[in-house]
DNA sequence: CTTGGTCCTTGATCTAGATCAATTCCACGC
DNA sequence: GCGTGGAATTGATCTAGATCAAGGACCAAG
């Protein structure tokens, strides 16, 4: 694995000049997970910016009455955690490596160094913190004004739209249906 | 109103130095609305960042069913359309005055210009954006693992954490209703 | 081939909360 | 004072989707 064609392959640092992606680069950690294995639980201090190498993670939030919801599945090139490190708050939720996955890890003091010194990245993550909100937007208007089969409909269009014509499920199936804040015995109906 | 004055008020610009905030007020636009005026329509380009001065502004999602989802209820020291501009895409919802209420616009161009050439305003924007995030991520955990009561309590803790311990509903209670996806009806029990 | 485990599906209930409809409660102008 | 119209409550249903429970498909190990 290539550190450097792990930052490229992620739309929040493939903008970002040379220079900058070299920087981030050598501040970079390699951390892997064995399949099931918690990355953090909520409440704990972010450790930094996690890059998904390969592999799929799960963030979800856990309630008291044991119900979980999962806010995210990240495949590969896609980031977590960054809104804890960015808010400097604790992580808000729990993660999980779902299979054998290899992440990139960029530790928060270097990492929001960089952003104090580098414009131009701080610029980039910006806008990808906005497309951030406007996905969660579109989650939860999902989730609030359609009902389960516009939900599973606008989701299938959603991946379509990322990948090519054919869609490929991301891990289990009460993971999908969790996002979708739906039970699995639903999906399938 | 003072222009200065709201932009200290609002949380995204306060922290910015004052040259900063000479600059952002250098290009503001006032803007009134009248009670039950739609500011913008769901698609529209976003005409700037709007930062409420006095009133009370509902964003809210419109479904194809007619039924409606209040995002987030603006009151002074607000702002709202910011990731619209950010993210350089239409906005993603309506937004509508409540009551007789004054405005603050930043327009787009001039911002993202200062946005540009501003690191430190970057940066406070970029932490401000990771606040956001995480209000909505409660507001969805909220709504996905709590029910109605549950709802409601977290939103008056919330409430009491803001201001003091008085607590006063903003505007109509279907709007609170409605943000945290009940009926009034439901509200009322 | 058999066993055991994990996941998916299918069917039969149950329930939180929506919806519909009827009052009651203001706040306003006359 | 009185009437009028929008909001809040209250009560009586209805329903989408959760929950519970019982197969069935798949896969890996023996």
């Amino acid at each position: 694995m290539n550190i450097a064609d792990v930052l490229a392959s992620c739309s929040f640092f493939s903008h970002v000049d040379d220079a900058s992606r070299k920087r981030l680069a050598r501040m970079a950690v390699r951390r892997d997970f064995k399949k099931g294995e918690v990355i953090f639980r909520d409440g704990e201090p972010a450790p930094g910016v996690f890059i998904v190498a390969s592999g799929l993670v799960r963030v979800y939030k856990l309630a008291p009455t044991g119900k979980e919801h999962v806010l995210h599945l990240a495949s590969p090139g896609m980031t977590f955690a960054e809104v804890a490190v960015l808010g400097d708050f604790p992580c808000p939720a729990f993660a999980e490596a779902l299979e054998e996955t290899a992440c990139v890890l960029l530790p928060v003091e270097p990492f929001t160094k960089a952003l104090r010194e580098d414009h131009r990245l701080c610029l980039q993550i910006l806008s990808g913190m906005a497309t951030w909100v406007k996905s969660l937007v579109s989650l939860l208007e999902g989730i609030v004004l359609r009902d389960a089969l516009g939900r599973v409909a606008g989701y299938l269009l959603q991946a379509q739209a990322d990948q090519g014509s054919v869609i490929s499920l991301p891990g289990l199936k009460r993971h999908v249906a969790s996002h979708l804040n739906l039970t699995s015995e639903t999906l399938s109906r």
